[in-house]
DNA sequence: CGACACATTAACGTCTACGTTAAGGTATAT
DNA sequence: ATATACCTTAACGTAGACGTTAATGTGTCG
């Protein structure tokens, strides 16, 4: 929910319409404007009447989306979540006094221990998931190699 | 404990009505008839007019099926095409002639080589699903790293 | 015997995450 | 100037995976 207007001169900005966005990411157009309109995502940009225009920080969150849904099978409420916690974890907010604005140092320190929990969260979830996909793997593994006996067998 | 008009001297079967399947697993008893319909599970054993009772090898598709399902992200069709190979590996198929039934042994080794194939395909999708969400993870370890020394600075 | 807790099938409803037209605007090439 | 290839909003459609409700049956407890 926290939009950048940022109007700085930068290096070579890096912009892309929607279309070729969605040829590099491998989604569709309507995925990107749908996921637009959930408030994921806002292009950095317009050009003349609506055109989107995507930054490459764009396209970066764009596809921490796609990581977030396919690979850990979170919805998109959950993916809005996780997102809203790393707006906050970024860097750039934490440290510079610019971008935090006028919050005090309680209301920065109660952010960043949200901000810290969620993360704590996050990486426990990922550690589980690991661990019985891992175990999963094993599993397979194993099969795999009995398997192969088996066909030896077959053969002699 | 549920007690079976069945009185073979075997060693107790475990048998649970739909109810019980559903609280151990975390399952609704919906999603049990349902996943039931498309045909990825058949209770061993109905009593009465058609009350299912679940076996402990029935409990252990039902488990595979959430696993497959929320830890893989798989859809139910794709689930049935696992679990289909996984039938077919399964070495009391495979090595007992009883079982195997009239099948001669070029079509023993056809089915063998497709389900190798399918098992090393799985394998490494689970690889690679496995070292992507362990690069994600390494990412959110680091930004946790980070974000404690952000919060050391604010107390310092 | 009735209450209650569980089971059954059947059918319609719902939520998510888009897909798919429809109707039009804009820039570039021929 | 018109064709082509993009883009826009708006609105309706859909597949998957169940949720929910209705009408009914069955077994056990007090």
């Amino acid at each position: 929910m926290i939009a950048t207007r940022n109007a700085t001169t930068q290096a070579a900005p890096l912009v892309l319409r929607i279309g070729e966005v969605a040829k590099l990411t491998g989604l569709t157009t309507r995925t990107l404007r749908y996921w637009e309109e959930l408030g994921l995502i806002s292009p950095s940009g317009y050009r003349g009447r609506g055109e989107r225009l995507y930054s490459s920080t764009d396209m970066a969150r764009v596809t921490r989306i796609k990581d977030l849904q396919e690979l850990l099978g979170f919805s998109l409420a959950e993916v809005r979540v996780v997102l809203d916690t790393e707006d906050i974890e970024t860097l750039d907010r934490v440290r510079s006094e610019l971008r935090w604005g006028d919050a005090s140092p309680d209301q920065r320190r109660e952010l960043l221990d949200e901000a810290i929990e969620a993360n704590e969260k996050l990486l426990d979830r990922l550690d589980n998931t690991l661990a019985r996909i891992g175990a999963f793997r094993d599993e397979r593994a194993a099969k795999s190699i009995r398997l192969r006996e088996a066909r030896d067998d077959l053969d002699a």
